[in-house]
RNA sequence: GGACGAUUAGCUCAGUUGGUUAGAGCGUCUCGUUUACACCGAGAAGGCCGUAGGUUCGAGUCCUACAUCGUCCACCA
């Protein structure tokens, strides 16, 4: 048989990959044996961009995971799919829109419906060739996206017995609102930034006061001090009268209010005596502290009044300022207020955080807005709300797992275990600080809310099959279908069981809780929290027994990539020049769990090398070995390089099991590396060709050289499957088919 | 304001319970083209493992403080 002197990826890697598909190997139904399950669920791609070398690193590291067990001989599935991503996908839609000119604000909502989802189905077809040709061993025939009927009807349940169980409701509280995007917006997609900005010390009433946002003075609706500041009791309970520029004489059109506004001094710890002049203006609908005192004050003062719209502009209760955009309002009263002697003075060093929408950076306008929250601190009946039991959950994790190994059953609780174990910090912390998590979006890229409101009593009817069409409450046929949709990590959150129920009974029972849930650690508190609260709550089990979390793939220079920056590394280019393998070895090589990743093409390039290597190592191999079987086992060494080399790889396969077992990935690949090159090849080989020429110890320098090869190959293979199989091709005796179901090697005493 | 991480060869990084001469890739230098591979081989240079203390028979590895860089969380008008 004759090789070509290089190994050329290009060659092979497409029928490679035809071959497995076809072998059906990749669904466990068709494995051989019956061994326990060992599960991972892909974390879905967003349908709405290419892949990039994040998503290349995460299924790698899966697809190691799976292929390892696999060969251990576990019933192994990894089930793949992809997220709509709601939010996400829309605004690179709007972009999209953007530069033809459109706007979805000028669209049918149906209309605008039908186009996203034509531009998601080509991306989700994108990104499952490129998950294809790293190599993914998924089963496809498991595959499901977000969107799926079959999923929103689990996410409609788990929201309709959250608001059976009180633990969804609908509120009015203020929330962060992107002017730009028009929607409510999670404390997790928001960001803050500091800037410097003029603070303002303005008369008011008997007072003065600083702020940053005098436009907001017509919403005010109380003026708070501390309770201890001497320099002030006298006013507590007290009203004040303030001047408020909204009276007719300032009306074009006469209208407004007569006189300056009557405010009500009242005393809350939250003011700080130290900031400004100790005196702050409540405004509760345009401020989260602002509405935090309102509600610990609502017998004396008044409630939200809203002064700005849902575009940033002041409304019809600003008089003079009606319809001004909020920067043009804020100089033009800034002015007036110096006009009238009533600015004192202007500190232009200020420094503060301005909160900013994570997508568009505008600065993110509070607001009250209706919203359904799920109260994530809530007790159910068990005593524990969702934030207990993924709290309890991670505890048990870490502590438990050495205990419990001897004795799992399948109800056993394992609580979830977070690799690298400085996360499991990270994550309590995050938990403590837990608030209620809005869930509905405005935006119209989703799953529906499935919700109606009856426009006679105001009854909410929650409606999962879009059937109800009378109020049941007073009869009234007047319903509004709530226009909202879910914000994608509700549904994703429901990600691990949703996925196995939507493929059947059966596949739930055998593969739930799964074993890992290996994902990228930006998206611990948006996604891994999330699967874990509403596993217990829906499931009353661990979604997965361990959190594998990797770091974010950054460029050579340890920047992160972006497309502005220009550094942003193409897999699916990266394979074309070097080939997947290569890839995938570059991205595991040296890199510990949790740490971010300097890419370089250098490293890829060195991982080509490698794979070369080992091309030629084969190559010798199957040149010199005059059609020799493979041996079924170890033979026995009888030169000293012999019994070096089989020591070497005795120890090489116990540790990388070991390493494997203990998810150092980084390190299995590195031993095998090791051992390849520089103890097989370079030590064991250049021995071999001395003994190759020796009669008596030809035949069995033949056996040690296949086997040692075979060896690698399986170790290697979860690493690199498409190399390793090729070779395998190559080498393999009779009854063998594809080296992806091999067993693992074993290590001989 | 709170917490976390990093600091090891020129560059990028490994180094799992503390234990013999601290490793890899890329780069540099010298030599080599003998039928596996120049996407190669042989050899070499290069590290008081951030600083200062401490624990220990023994510390890159544990403890304390500090410095520099980075990250996350919270957020006051």
């Amino acid at each position: 048989m004759e090789l070509p002197k290089n190994y050329d990826p290009q060659a092979t890697e497409k029928e490679i990959y035809a071959r497995w598909e076809a072998s059906g190997f990749f669904n466990p139904d068709n494995l051989p044996g019956n061994g326990e399950p060992y599960t991972i669920i892909m974390p879905p791609p967003n349908a709405n961009a290419p892949l990039h070398v994040g998503h290349a690193l995460g299924f790698t590291i899966e697809d190691i995971l799976i292929r390892y067990h696999r060969m251990r001989g576990f019933k192994t599935l990894w089930l793949p799919g992809t997220d709509h991503a709601g939010f996400e996908t829309q605004v690179v839609f709007e972009k999209k829109l953007e530069k033809e000119g459109r706007s979805r604000f000028k669209m049918q909502r149906e209309e605008f419906y039908k186009e996203i989802w034509g531009f998601v189905q080509e991306n989700k077809h994108n990104s499952e060739e490129g998950i294809k040709r790293l190599g993914a061993s998924c089963d496809w025939s498991r595959n499901v996206f977000t969107l799926d009927p079959r999923i929103i009807k689990i996410v409609y349940e788990t929201f309709k017995k959250m608001v059976d169980d009180g633990l969804v409701y609908r509120g009015e509280r203020i929330s962060n609102w992107c002017t730009k995007h028009q929607t409510t917006l999670s404390d997790l997609e928001t960001k803050y930034e500091e800037r410097q900005d003029p603070l303002y010390y303005m008369k008011y009433g008997p007072f003065t006061l600083a702020t940053v946002r005098p436009e907001t003075k017509f919403g005010d609706t109380g003026v708070a001090v501390n309770p201890n500041d001497e320099r002030y009791k006298q006013y507590i309970g007290q009203e004040i009268e303030v001047e408020m520029f909204t009276q007719p004489q300032f009306h074009e059109t006469g209208a407004g209010q007569a006189g300056p506004v009557k405010l009500r001094v009242i005393a809350d710890e939250a003011v700080d005596p130290e900031f400004g002049t100790g005196v702050v203006k409540v405004t509760p609908a345009h401020d989260p502290a602002d509405f935090e005192i309102w509600t610990r004050h609502k017998d004396e003062i008044p409630g939200p009044k809203q002064v700005i719209d849902k575009f940033g502009r002041l409304n019809e209760l600003t008089g003079p300022y009606a319809g001004m955009k909020i920067k043009e309002a804020r100089e033009k009263i800034v002015a007036d207020l110096k006009a009238r002697g009533l600015l004192v003075k202007i500190d232009d060093a200020y420094k503060h955080n301005v909160q900013l929408c994570y997508k568009c950076g505008n600065v993110i306008e509070p607001l009250i807005v209706p919203q359904w929250y799920v109260a994530t601190t809530k007790p159910l009946p068990n005593g524990s709300s969702l934030r207990d039991m993924a709290v309890r959950a991670v505890n048990i994790g870490t502590t438990l797992d050495e205990k419990l190994k001897k004795n799992i059953n399948k109800d056993t609780d394992l609580g979830v275990k977070i690799i690298p174990d400085r996360f499991r910090a990270i994550f309590l912390h995050w938990m403590n600080n837990l608030r209620d998590w809005p869930i509905s979006r405005q935006i119209w890229w989703g799953i529906p809310i499935p919700v109606k409101y009856c426009a006679d009593c105001g009854e909410n009817i929650i409606d999962t099959e879009d059937k109800i069409t009378a109020c049941p409450k007073c009869a009234s046929q007047k319903l509004n279908k709530d226009p909202d949709t879910f914000d994608t990590w509700f549904s994703s959150g429901q990600w691990p069981y949703a996925t196995l129920m939507a493929n059947g009974e059966k596949d739930f029972e055998t593969y739930f809780p799964t074993s890992v849930m290996e994902t990228g650690w930006d998206i611990l508190f948006f996604w891994v929290a999330r699967m874990i609260m509403l596993s217990y709550y829906r499931i009353g089990k661990e979604p997965f027994r361990t959190v594998f979390l990797h770091g974010l793939v950054r460029d050579k220079d340890r920047q992160k990539m972006s497309k502005s920056k220009g550094n942003v590394v193409d897999p699916l280019g990266v394979i074309d020049t070097y080939g997947a393998d290569a890839l995938r070895f570059a991205l595991i090589f040296s890199t510990a769990a949790g740490n971010d990743i300097p890419l370089a093409e250098e490293k890829i390039r060195g991982m080509k090398h490698f794979a070369n290597k080992l091309w030629n190592i084969s190559r010798f191999i199957i040149m010199n070995v005059e059609g020799a079987k493979l041996p079924k086992e170890a033979p026995r060494p009888l030169t000293e390089p012999d019994k070096k080399i089989t020591k070497e790889l005795n120890d090489t396969i116990k540790t990388v099991t070991k390493n494997l077992d203990n998810l150092a990935l980084h390190e299995a690949a590195q031993n095998i590396y090791q051992f390849t090159w520089h103890e097989f090849a370079d030590i064991y080989i250049e021995a071999a060709k001395t003994q190759l020429k020796n009669a008596s110890e030809k035949a069995d320098t033949q056996k040690i050289l296949l086997y040692s090869l075979s060896q690698i190959l399986k170790l290697l293979h979860p690493f690199m499957p498409y190399i390793t199989e090729a070779i395998w091709d190559n080498i393999k005796g009779d009854g063998s088919s594809l080296l992806m179901i091999e067993s693992w090697p074993k290590t001989q005493k």
